[in-house]
DNA sequence: TTGCTAATGCAAAGCATTCGCAATAGGGAC
DNA sequence: GTCCCTATTGCGAATGCTTTGCATTAGCAA
């Protein structure tokens, strides 16, 4: 742990930013968990290790990590954001709009669509969301009526 | 014109609902117009035409035409919501981050990864939103400096 | 250790979006 | 056309996520 938080330190010197405790708590809460976490969810995590911190500075930070690259936010099922920690390679989402699960997956077919867009457009494409959604494999099997996720 | 009317009486009356100034208005300001306005815009576009509406009834509409399928709702730029009305078949959307233009594709390549992920992953794929963003091909020539869409 | 200033905590503000409720107006039945 | 039922509207107040102002705290370079 101690080499990621050289690491970590590096980063952040190199973007003139300070290292505090509750940026390393916050990175180390996203890390830990399986991605996808809101803000309040980050908060309270990172609260039950140490209370010294506020919501506000969780927002604060994220913004700062996006900036970093280092987090991701994304916007699934189209409400308040979600956050997790950038690993290696782009990946893509799909969720269950029953249950909420989310899976991700990746395929090198939209760096193919990317390709043909450039190419069609003119354009250069730095950044790539794709989102799908329907119903996982659980939720199809116990179809018929409950859903775990009705308002 | 009436025939669309005509049209649209049938939709809502199948739907159960009532076909309002209100809703005629939203659905024409949105047909009418490029597309990915946010509820504020057509809110006051709407307001230009007939004073008569409120913004909490545009809120209520678009949700009622997105349940109803007539509109789509996208989160470009992770900020705010924007609606558009439905058109046919599937199209994805690439935005320019600097310039704020956005870009309307469709590809099948699409369908093939839903496929893909389907048969992978056992998941039934009911919705698909792609996202692009980078930089378009005006904003790359008149690059070097100065960007159109600073805070 | 010292000093500069970025970062934090707190509370208050901002914004997009939603809700409660009385008043209004579709539209089916007569 | 008229009447009636109730979906829909307007309005303002409320909600919930996110941001901001400001005095205090704490990184970190020297």
């Amino acid at each position: 742990m101690s080499e990621s938080n050289d690491h970590l330190r590096d980063a952040f010197q190199a973007a003139g930013r300070r290292l505090t405790r509750q940026r390393r708590l916050v990175l180390r809460v996203l890390e830990e968990s399986d991605g996808h976490l809101e803000a309040e969810t980050i908060y309270l995590q990172a609260k039950a290790r140490d209370t010294h911190i506020n919501l506000a500075t969780v927002y604060r930070t994220l913004a700062v990590l996006k900036e970093m690259g280092l987090v991701e936010e994304h916007r699934l099922g189209e409400e308040h954001g979600h956050y997790e920690a950038v690993r290696k390679g782009p990946h893509y989402h799909f969720t269950c709009l029953d249950c909420g699960k989310v899976i991700e997956f990746d395929t090198p077919l939209v760096a193919q669509i990317e390709q043909e867009l450039s190419t069609r457009e003119g354009v250069r494409v730095t950044g790539a969301h794709l989102h799908l959604s329907g119903c996982c494999a659980q939720c199809q099997t116990k179809a018929g009526g409950q859903r775990n996720n009705e308002k």
